[in-house]
DNA sequence: TCTTAACCACGACAACTGTAGTACTATGAC
DNA sequence: GTCATAGTACTACAGTTGTCGTGGTTAAGA
């Protein structure tokens, strides 16, 4: 199996553009390979069949997804209220909105989840390991609210952005800043 | 195009099986075929293409996701109050569970809505008038919170039953009960 | 009984897919 | 120069897929 990372990355990069645009389905070699713009075959070189392919394309969609220390880090300079914690969501949105397909990508590999156990475990740690360093990353940083505070907004934001994403005509005509807003206001108690 | 209408809708049920068994890279003709036990080529006399079918399914979904007009009728014969509001999150949990298959066929068709114009104004008019006949419901029922209640419970639900479908094992840990009467709790405030 | 139309089973076919294999190229060590 | 090696391009092939056509079956009315 042929290691040049750049190029793997590349492909993996395509890889999610293609199935953000045209879903698992449309996600096949030679797709990749157009996307990324390189001769038919190449990504047969690199990955040894759909199910590696997948799997590498989880690892590439995480790493992708992670915000940026700095930007949190910057956050946290501001004083610690309920108005922080809208601000966090209103980052969050913005990063969904910014990288459309590679949580269109995630949702895709979320069905594959479905029926794929090393997926599903994957994606499981993931998930997981992401809503318990929220909880704690609220607690330490004395933001207002609790446990619940923490997962039921998780869940809130969940599903706004599926909604969003998926059918945004559903949201569109709500009013985002107040609808974020009133979601923490409660969340919190 | 062939109109026998009880053979059509168990093609559609066979499909919406295929769909949360095998994905929408699993949705073939021939696959319809096999779960509805039926001869091969089948399906190709009932829908023209896959677009057609697709559309099919969609329509037979909606139809199944209904909830039962003696469930809410009895359930409205109770005192108007929180507890309520949670019995009534419960039911929908308990529906999701019950038919796993129709909601992952609905996920997989909402990715479809992604590409697909006609799926996506479809899909956009039922859930919308969904969100506001819960509104109106919860209105004029008397039940507890306001319409900021009603949506953030929606998008907190839809994230909620999103996760336990796709990966149980991150809610699995999760006292159930407790969570749902918080998000309840909260989300009226 | 004959007609007619709806329904159904089945096969054909071209297009596409995953996968494997092979040959070409560039680079750097010796 | 030559060799080894990793990376790359390209092709072949068998299996699957969407779609279409054709001919058989059934049932109901004339």
């Amino acid at each position: 199996m042929v290691r040049n990372e750049a190029r793997r990355t590349a492909l993996l990069d395509a890889a999610i553009d293609v199935l953000a645009e045209e879903g698992a389905r449309g996600l096949t070699y030679r797709a990749i390979d157009a996307k990324a713009e390189v001769p038919a075959g190449t990504a047969s070189n690199y990955f040894a069949n759909r199910d590696e392919l997948m799997s590498s394309v989880m690892t590439r969609v995480h790493d992708r997804l992670m915000p940026s220390d700095e930007s949190v880090a910057q956050s946290l300079s501001l004083p610690r209220d309920r108005s922080l914690t809208v601000k966090f969501m209103h980052d969050i949105i913005k990063r969904a909105d910014a990288d459309k397909a590679c949580y269109l990508a995630m949702m895709e590999l979320r069905l594959e989840a479905t029926r794929r156990p090393e997926i599903r475990a994957a994606l499981t740690r993931t998930i997981a390991g992401n809503i318990e360093d929220n909880v704690a990353f609220n607690e330490d940083s004395k933001l207002p609210g609790d446990r619940m505070t923490v997962i039921s907004l998780y869940f809130a934001m969940t599903g706004l952005i599926y909604e969003r994403l998926t059918l945004p005509d559903v949201v569109a005509p709500m009013d985002l800043d107040e609808l974020v807003e009133v979601m923490v206001d409660r969340a919190i108690g």
